[in-house]
DNA sequence: GTTTAATTTAAACAGATGTTTAATTTTGTA
DNA sequence: TACAAAATTAAACATCTGTTTAAATTAAAC
C-alpha cells in the first residue's frame, strides 16, 4: 500500500463521491478531473488509468475502514450490551462510508471488471469471528440461545441499513423527515434501536 | 402500458440481463442489439432511445410483480403463519425478479437519471399496509408487542436477502456450497427461515 | 545558478457511444 | 397481383470515451 500526496487524495475524493452518485461507468474522467480541479491527463499520470484508480480507492477506503474497526472488541461488559455496542458501532461505520460501500456493492455484484476484492473479503471474515466471539460469550452465560448462525446475522445488521438508504426517498416521505440532518439523526436512533433490538431479540428467541 | 411484441420482449429480456450484470453505463446498445439479434436501430425504432427502454423495462416488470403480489393476504391462518407466509412469498418474489432489483436498487441511489419510480414506490407503500393488517391481527390477538415499527420490517426481510446475495461469493465459500442449485437451496430454506425467525423474535420480544 | 526530475498542460489519438438516415426487405391488405 | 405500411438493414453521424504525447512549467538537488 502505497501512501498518496495531496493531490491524489484529492483525486480519489472527488471520484469516490461520483461513482457513489453516478457509478464508475457513468462518469468520465474529464467529471472526476473537474471536480478536483487537475487536468485529464492527472489521472493516467497518477494512478495507470481510471480503472486502476478505482483499485485504488477501494484498496485505500478498506485500509481505512479496517483501522476504524480496529478497536472493536476488547470491553468488559455483559453479552447484551456487547451487541448493542457492536450494531451501533457497525452501523456508525458503514454509515460514514456510504460512498464506498456504495461502489463496492455496485462492483461486488455485477460481473463487468474483476476486482481485487481479497481485503474486503477478508475484512468481512474478520467481522464474522468478532461476531461469533460475542455470541459464543453470550451463550456460554447462558443468555442466548445455542442454536445461532452467525454468518447470516451481518446480513440482517447491514442489509437492514442499505434497504433503509436505498429507500431513502420513501422513507424521507413516510417518517416526515425534513431536513438531512432529521434523516441522520433517524438512522443514529431509531433506526439503530430497531437493528439491536431485531439482533438481541433473534438471540433469544426459541422456536 | 402498451403491449409489447415478441421482438420488444426479447429486446427488453437482453437488456434486463446486461443491465443487471453489467449496469445500465456499463452495457451499450450493441450489446444488447447483439444480445437480443436483432440490429442496433430496433432499439430506437422500438423504444424511442436507450433511455426509453430502461423506463420500459421497469414499469414492464413492476407491473409483473404487482400481478405476482396480488394473492398475498387473504387466508385465514394465525398471525405467526401469516408472517411465515409472507417472508417465505416476499423472498420467493424478489428471488426471482433479482436482475431488475438489481438494476432497480442502482438506479435508485444514484443520481444519474431521472425515472418515474412512481409505480415502485406505491408497490411498496402497498406492501407496507399488507404488513401492517397482518401485524394488527397479531396484536389483536395478543401475539405480538404492541410497540412495533412495521414500517422498518421490510429493510430487514429485503435487506438481509440482498446483502445475503450480494456478498454471494463469500457465502459460497464459507457454507461450502457447490452449485448454483445448493446456493439457490439454501436461500429457500435456511435463510427464508432465518428470515421468518429473526422477523417473529422481533415481534414477541420484549424490551 | 545550473541541471535534473517531477508536475502540469493543451492537443491529439483511436475507438466506442447513442442515434439517425435512407435504402431494402418483409408483411398485411384490397 | 399491386399497393401501403411495418420491419429490418448497413452505413454514417456527431459526440464522448480513456489514454497518450510532447511541450511547458515548477520543484528539488547539487
Amino acid at each position: 500500500m502505497t501512501e498518496f500526496n495531496e493531490k491524489q487524495l484529492e483525486i480519489l475524493q472527488a471520484a469516490e463521491q461520483l461513482f457513489a452518485d453516478k457509478g464508475f461507468d457513468g462518469t468520465s474522467v474529464r467529471d472526476i478531473a473537474k471536480e478536483a480541479n487537475v487536468n485529464i491527463a492527472m489521472i493516467s499520470y497518477y494512478f495507470g488509468s481510471k480503472e486502476k484508480m478505482l483499485e485504488a480507492l477501494v484498496l485505500n477506503r478498506i485500509a481505512d475502514m479496517r483501522l476504524q474497526l480496529e478497536s472493536l472488541y476488547n470491553e468488559n461488559i455483559p453479552p447484551f450490551s456487547k451487541v448493542d455496542k457492536m450494531v451501533e458501532l457497525y452501523i456508525n461505520l458503514i454509515n460514514k462510508n456510504r460512498c464506498i460501500y456504495q461502489i463496492l456493492h455496485f462492483e461486488f455484484s455485477t460481473k463487468k471488471r474483476e476486482l481485487k476484492f481479497d481485503s474486503f473479503t477478508e475484512m468481512k471474515k474478520n467481522n464474522l469471528e468478532t461476531f461469533k466471539n460475542i455470541i459464543k460469550e453470550g451463550q456460554v452465560s447462558g443468555e442466548f440461545q445455542e442454536d445461532i448462525n452467525v454468518d447470516l446475522l451481518p446480513p440482517v445488521i447491514m442489509g437492514t441499513y442499505f434497504q433503509f438508504h436505498m429507500n431513502k426517498p420513501l422513507y424521507l416521505k413516510i417518517l416526515d423527515l425534513k431536513t438531512e440532518e432529521e434523516y441522520n439523526n433517524y438512522i443514529a436512533t431509531t433506526l439503530t434501536k430497531h437493528i439491536q433490538k431485531t439482533i438481541k431479540a433473534f438471540l433469544v428467541y426459541a422456536n
